[in-house]
RNA sequence: GCCAGAGUGGCGGAAUGGCAUACGCGACGGAUUCAAAAUCCGUUGAGCUUCGGCUCGUAAGGGUUCAAGUCCCUUCUCUGGCACCA
């Protein structure tokens, strides 16, 4: 009987399917344990080996953790609502209904191929309204909270796809989606007070089990900065006068303050400058605001600015210093203005050499770097001690900064404060394809909550779905949608018409699955403690900052509500790594993608080496964690292995006896042992080597007329069945089984029956090999360095020598130290 | 520039401080075959060898240790993230 995939995997997937074998229940008698996959969005072009292999890591962990004896969630479902789904229904004319639809189908014919475990009748959809309803009465808890609030600001603009963009989608300058340069256009937005959380979603980073990488990524954006704000008196040219906030790090240098300089947008500009400079500063407002984000935030650019003609008093000392404008100052950061401190402070020491401005040394320490005659040739960052500074020369930078604050805060010129690079989430998206945001806007009332029991508010069907570019939404010209009554006075008022965007319904998903269609709630608190926060999380990188951001916040404040009772949604979470191929187009090896023309696809593979071979693959590649290069004949090791192995067990039937060989009982349980071991340790790879090594051992010579137990066997195909859970099937029906494998439990193995009575132990001279000796175990220390001094091959290295050490590692190694 | 991670045969990769290169791919030799594919067996880091072995070898250099791919320091290269955040 030969090994043929194609049936087998088939006849198993109906049964599974049949039997509802991995559909979970709640109220078992067994520890609940949630496996989830990061859902994908339906893409038009179909899934690749690339995609396979975090499902396919993540189903092996879940069917391990269900033969271990939990109760397992392992849920699939649908991030549906936009962008990625609308572009792709835009490049192909469909309206995104009806492709996002074909589209999901497609996918999950492909994902059923991989033979995972995935419990379906808990399958969601973001963008069916049953979901969205919810999506949307999470967005009016935090309206309520004052979460979510309106506001007129520049944002990030996206001319391809016609909408604005969250801080967090633009990459490098370029939008996440389409890589096209991000501008800057004015525009009322919703946005969502995630800064408020800053602090928490930076300090429960500890509490996660997750890849250092990735908290790490999260705290850099987060960006925690502490100083202190430090009140400068402006001086209008006109007499009139301002307070002006500055936030600084640093306020140890302040007596080294020798300029000002404002962000061009800072509220302040155009009632301090004078005439003179007027014409100057309107025209360097302007360009600034021409300037993408990208071309005015490189560190390679030239520092430019422009005088205003006025002057700040600086606190400390009440001296006068030019106040300048620069966009190398951001509005949105800190308070929009900076003390300049060119002695200290590199950036503002490259400004102030360009425009010849003053130059003083405060902070004094041997590792300045100065020119002969004294000055600066680069700004000295590092603390030092204190000169130049009156009273507090002498002390320390360190010192300084409490003291000098302390000082000022008493005649309330200066406090501490902490600013974050974190910004708040621009939540507004001038696209058709997403959750409506559920508020009227009255012109009496303001900006009222559509009331709950009116929740959804349904997207309408439209024929023209394509962004506009006008900064509307395509909603916004269907009057039927728009108009509408306030809720409150009763009296004509207008929908909001921007929609959420593509993370809205990802940041929440989890909490859907363990009971999906339940109509009174979300989901339901009691239940949900039983299941959250998830085990294991499972899903690529480059949701890093992304999803993972947005899905901590709204699990914090849905806590913060009462609905919750944990504030953390994933306890653990693992990245599997890329995979990569060499792309003709670029002459590089990439990341396989579509555009770059480097993709395999898993259909063909799996049609001619079945998908266990190429579930084997993926895992057998190389570290999950780490990208890994594809190869095409890479599978065919596995699938020999997974013939083998079939042909060893259909064989070992013949040989099924009440008794079986010492050193095959010792070869099983080494082989549990190191796979369980390997397993735990997420090191999916060298589980394959085991097994691959255990059936080169039962297809030895030696082992040809040995007889075999039929546990034995048993346990055998336990093990594999995460792995190769069709083949695990079969064989385990052949062998006379009657349930499915997987209502079986993990085996376990016995210390001492993986332990030889004789062993090898290597003997060095000096660390160097020169002989191996075999001898039983429980050999003395004394005993065995005699034997070793006997060898031939060690008497050559260690006559005539003077002996200073013998060492004896049990069980290790015995190394002579000579002379 | 800053912060992570990585660098081991022809290739993918393996090694709680204890025999470097497990396992797989490829290559070579053999068996089987009219022949090929498939399959099976053997060899496969480099150099030297009197065939017993010896020398070198984990990006480069140094250090700790009886013993270093592994720990420490310096440098180089690659990948990823951040990058005028005051």
């Amino acid at each position: 009987m030969k090994y043929g995939p194609q049936k087998i995997e088939k006849k198993w997937q109906k049964k599974w399917q049949q039997s509802g074998i991995y559909n979970t229940s709640d109220n078992v008698d067994k520890p609940n344990y949630y496996c989830l996959d990061m859902f994908p969005y339906p893409s038009g072009s179909g899934l690749h080996v690339g995609h396979w292999r975090g499902y396919v890591l993540s189903d092996v962990w879940a069917r391990y953790k269900m033969l271990q004896g939990y109760n397992l969630l392992h849920p699939m479902g649908w991030d549906s609502f936009g962008l990625p789904a609308e572009n792709d229904a835009i490049k192909k004319g469909i309206h995104p209904r009806i492709n996002t639809k074909k589209n999901i189908d497609g996918i999950r014919a492909q994902l059923k191929e991989i033979g995972a475990m995935y419990d379906w009748s808990r399958e969601i959809n973001t963008s069916s309204p049953e979901y969205y309803k919810w999506t949307q009465w999470i967005f009016l808890q935090m309206f309520k909270k004052g979460l979510a609030y309106r506001k007129m600001m520049p944002i990030n603009w996206c001319p391809e796809c016609k909408t604005g963009l969250a801080n967090e989608e633009v990459i490098g300058g370029k939008c996440e989606r389409c890589n096209t340069d991000v501008t800057k256009k004015d525009m009322l937005q919703w946005m969502l007070k995630i800064t408020s959380y800053a602090d928490r979603l930076l300090y429960d980073l500890e509490k996660l089990a997750w890849p250092t990488k990735v908290k790490t990524m999260q705290s850099n954006w987060i960006g925690r900065s502490e100083g202190s704000e430090i009140v400068f008196k402006l001086l209008a040219p006109d007499g009139k006068e301002f307070p002006l906030n500055v936030f600084t790090t640093r306020p140890d240098t302040l007596f080294g303050a020798t300029y000002v300089v404002l962000a061009p947008e800072h509220d302040l500009v155009m009632k301090i400058t004078d005439k003179e400079h007027l014409n100057d500063v309107k025209k360097y407002i302007e360009a600034a605001r021409e300037e993408s984000d990208m071309e005015r935030t490189s560190e390679t650019k030239d520092k430019t600015g422009v005088f205003t003609g006025a002057f700040a008093i600086n606190p400390v000392n009440s001296e006068k210093i030019p106040v300048w404008i620069g966009d190398y100052v951001l509005v949105s950061y800190g308070t929009g203005a900076i003390m300049c401190v060119p002695a200290h402070d590199e950036r503002d020491f490259v400004f102030a050499a360009k425009f010849n401005l003053p130059v003083r040394e405060v902070i004094t320490s041997g590792d300045s770097k100065k020119d002969s005659s004294g000055n600066l040739t680069e700004a000295y960052i590092e603390a030092g001690e204190m000169v130049n500074s009156e009273r507090f020369n002498g002390i320390s930078s360190e010192e300084g900064k409490n003291r000098i604050v302390e000082w000022l805060a008493g005649k309330k010129l200066a406090e501490k404060t902490v600013k974050y690079k974190l910004r708040d989430w621009i939540f507004s998206r001038q696209r058709y394809w997403g959750e409506p945001i559920p508020i009227i806007i009255c012109e009496k009332c303001g900006e009222v909550p559509v009331p709950e029991d009116q929740l959804p508010v349904l997207l309408p069907e439209i024929e023209n779905y394509k962004p506009s570019g006008t900064g509307e939404s395509p909603l916004a010209v269907i009057p039927e949608f728009v108009n509408t009554k306030c809720p409150k006075c009763e009296g004509p008022a207008k929908r909001e018409t921007n929609t959420m965007p593509q993370w809205a319904g990802s940041s929440w998903y989890f909490l859907r699955y363990p009971e999906p269609s339940l109509e009174t709630k979300p989901f339901n608190k009691e239940q949900l403690s039983h299941w959250m926060p998830v085990d294991c999380y499972v899903g690529g990188i480059e949701h890093a900052i992304l999803h993972l951001l947005y899905a901590r916040f709204f699990t914090k404040v849905l806590y913060d509500c009462g609905f919750l009772d944990f504030d953390e949604p994933f306890k653990k979470l693992f990245n599997q790594g890329m995979v990569c191929k060499y792309s003709e187009k670029s002459g590089k090896l990439e990341k396989m993608s579509k555009s770059k023309g480097n993709v395999v696809s898993p259909d063909g593979l799996v049609e001619r080496y079945g998908a266990d071979a190429v579930r084997l693959y993926e895992l057998f590649i190389g570290p999950p964690e780490l990208d890994s290069e594809w190869s095409d004949r890479g599978i065919e090791g596995v699938y020999k292995f997974l013939r083998r192995l079939w042909d060893w067990t259909i064989s070992s039937n013949e040989k099924i006896s009440s008794s079986e060989s010492q050193d095959f009982t010792r070869q099983l349980h080494i082989l549990i042992k190191n796979v369980s071991e390997r397993l735990e340790g997420f090191r999916f790879n060298t589980a394959i080597s085991a097994f691959m090594e255990f059936i080169n051992f039962a297809f030895s010579e030696n082992m040809k007329n040995e007889t075999l137990k039929l546990e034995s066997v048993g346990k055998v195909i336990i093990l594999i069945s995460p792995f190769a859970p069709h083949l695990a099937e079969e064989l385990w029906e052949k062998t006379g089984h009657k349930d499915s494998v997987f209502k079986a439990s993990w085996p376990v193995y016995d210390e001492k029956l993986t332990e030889v009575e004789n062993i090898e132990v290597p003997v060095q001279v000096n660390g160097k090999l020169r002989a191996t000796l075999e001898v039983i175990k429980s050999i003395t220390e004394e005993d065995i360095i005699k034997l070793a001094l006997e060898k031939e091959n060690i008497k050559k290295f260690t006559d005539e020598k003077t002996i200073f050490k013998k060492i004896y590692i049990p069980g290790k190694i015995v190394n002579i130290v000579v002379k």
